[in-house]
DNA sequence: CTGTTAGCGCCTTCAA
DNA sequence: TTGAAGGCGCTAACAG
């Protein structure tokens, strides 16, 4: 057939036009109040006549701003990062950026290769939900002086943008409900705590609210998430020692929640009769096990946009005072919280 | 502080290694035989020396390939189509793509503004995941002649790559494995058919298969998937009406059998013995929910990886026959459809 | 108001 | 084996 019908030019616009190509830039960057009239509606119809589209790499060589910005997210496949990357997309769309999105699996090689690849393709700046990445990594990324903003998770003594939960009032929050409703044996459950900032400040918050509370007990496991053996003895003995008392447990991410309501079930373990259970993040099916499960929910939408905010400042400020945002957690009640 | 310390570019690199921008790109770019050795270490050290990284912007633009590829997702939320996006992602790694991934969010005015933007960033090809997409827009889609691959749904009356399940061994497993669990009176849920082949392809398959049953009634609703109440009345009124059957129902997605979950807890009806449920689709939390959830697991990651090799070969070969591609998918067996 | 010119960083003839 | 020159599509001086 016709071979490709090759994209047309801004020099195909102007020659159709009958005009030079700076004026078609011209008309193209929205300097439309220089233009006469009957130049604009030329260029116009040609544009229209050739279904012109500016090449946004021309235009990225040329100006040297390539309105890319990148994303490394962890784990896509984590509910929470997807709700996050909404919203920054709706942001990307408002302030006119385009999304990278690499999902690096958890892996290194990956998590290596898709920072090589952002820096090629010369983002502006990038943002970071790095659940699970370990801190080397993050240390390298921020060597490449590229704007860069942190969500969730900070790293250790370096000092950058991030946006994230108020893990203190959060911890907190679901600390004192399961104490008020008379659980008065609690389990915090995390993934191995290291120097994840998040999971520290949710465990010593708990620790903090049970000492106030002088009939209650608390204490703490860590737990690689897919050690379901581990997690099935932990469980298990922590409810036998406390099996004269009403138990609960605390899980600290949605991924994590999932491991644990598998396990009390296969243990035969009643959520808010039997065992209490709060976990961090909401999920689509957390109304629906049992007679429902009580969430700590993020205002994700709100920390991906605002994390976009976040960069674009960095990269319009690049020396500016680095900041950090920390949003408020809801408390989504259901039946696993509830004794009776 | 130091300001920004500028990218290296490849006419840095040959200064710094004493040679001509000729031979650098040569380097970059494999031809490694045709170099002296001694240039080829000048060169490899002043990369290291400068952290040099070519510009796929300007590469792109001179050669006229990007080695991009777009992604429209009509709702990233949708676990399906998570899945399917690693297994392209996996495959763009292996064949040296990059992925731009767009959410259409299943908004109209989304789709058009990322069809524009992949566009401009002159993207090679394109796969499509339009689930809930409406005809019109896919048609849109197509008359730019830009390699295209469809996944998991067709477009009416416009012949194109496709790759998905195959829907009817899919829908007759599913049927068959109610009715020979005894299950008499099934219905079939879907969203509204329209001229989506996905739900019509099931659909029929369920209505052959049935009629092959003699013993078996079948019927079927359309429901839009957060019309709650519908879906209420439309469960209530088919388990009453075949009380004195053995129900069961299929759900023809993910997020639709959410809701039908969430309706029959409502309903106080305990699936497997009360009412017999299979979805398509199999969901992280499927196990979770009472005696867990019979669904008909896809094999997602391979259709993403698929569906981008799909698209390379179009790439290549602009004019060869358009091909589709159908997998199986796997009946996960579980409680829900379970009599006993 | 409009057009001409000179690159952005890279690859690719072509000649040395 | 190597290098110089030209141009991909676009924008930004700088003239007219």
């Amino acid at each position: 057939m016709t071979s490709r019908p090759a994209r047309a030019t801004i020099s195909d616009v102007a020659r159709a036009a009958g005009t030079g190509k700076t004026s078609v830039s011209r008309y193209l960057n929205g300097e439309l109040d220089i233009l006469s009239p009957a130049l604009k509606e030329r260029i116009a119809q040609a544009i229209a006549a050739l279904d012109y589209r500016p090449s946004q790499m021309a235009r990225s060589l040329k100006r040297g701003r390539t309105r890319l910005i990148g994303l490394i997210i962890a784990d896509i496949t984590n509910a929470y990062s997807v709700e996050i990357m909404c919203g920054i997309e709706a942001a990307c769309r408002d302030y006119g950026f385009t999304l990278l999105m690499c999902n690096t699996n958890n892996e290194l090689a990956l998590e290596q290769y898709y920072i090589q690849l952002l820096s090629s393709y010369q983002v502006e700046g990038i943002i970071v939900n790095a659940v699970g990445m370990r801190e080397e990594e993050l240390g390298r990324l921020q060597q490449s002086r590229l704007p860069m903003t942190l969500i969730d998770r900070k790293i250790a003594d370096f000092d950058c943008d991030v946006i994230g939960l108020d893990n203190h009032e959060a911890s907190e929050k679901v600390t004192r409900h399961l104490a008020d409703n008379g659980y008065t044996a609690l389990l915090f459950i995390s993934e191995p705590i290291g120097s994840v900032n998040t999971r520290r400040e949710r465990l010593e918050t708990f620790r903090q609210t049970i000492a106030a509370c002088p009939d209650v007990e608390g204490e703490n496991a860590e737990i690689a998430l897919h050690q379901t053996s581990e997690l099935s003895l932990c469980l298990k003995d922590f409810l036998h020692r406390h099996r004269h008392q009403r138990c609960a447990i605390i899980s600290a991410n949605g991924p994590l929640t999932l491991q644990v309501v598998k396990e009390l079930q296969a243990q035969a373990v009643v959520t808010g009769t039997d065992a209490g259970l709060v976990g961090f993040d909401e999920m689509n099916w957390s109304s629906l096990v049992g007679s429902g499960i009580t969430t700590l929910k993020q205002p994700t939408h709100q920390i991906g946009y605002r994390a976009l905010q976040s960069v674009i400042h960095r990269i319009k400020h690049p020396d500016a005072e680095k900041t950090e945002q920390f949003f408020s957690g809801e408390l989504v009640v259901r039946g696993s919280s509830q004794p009776l």
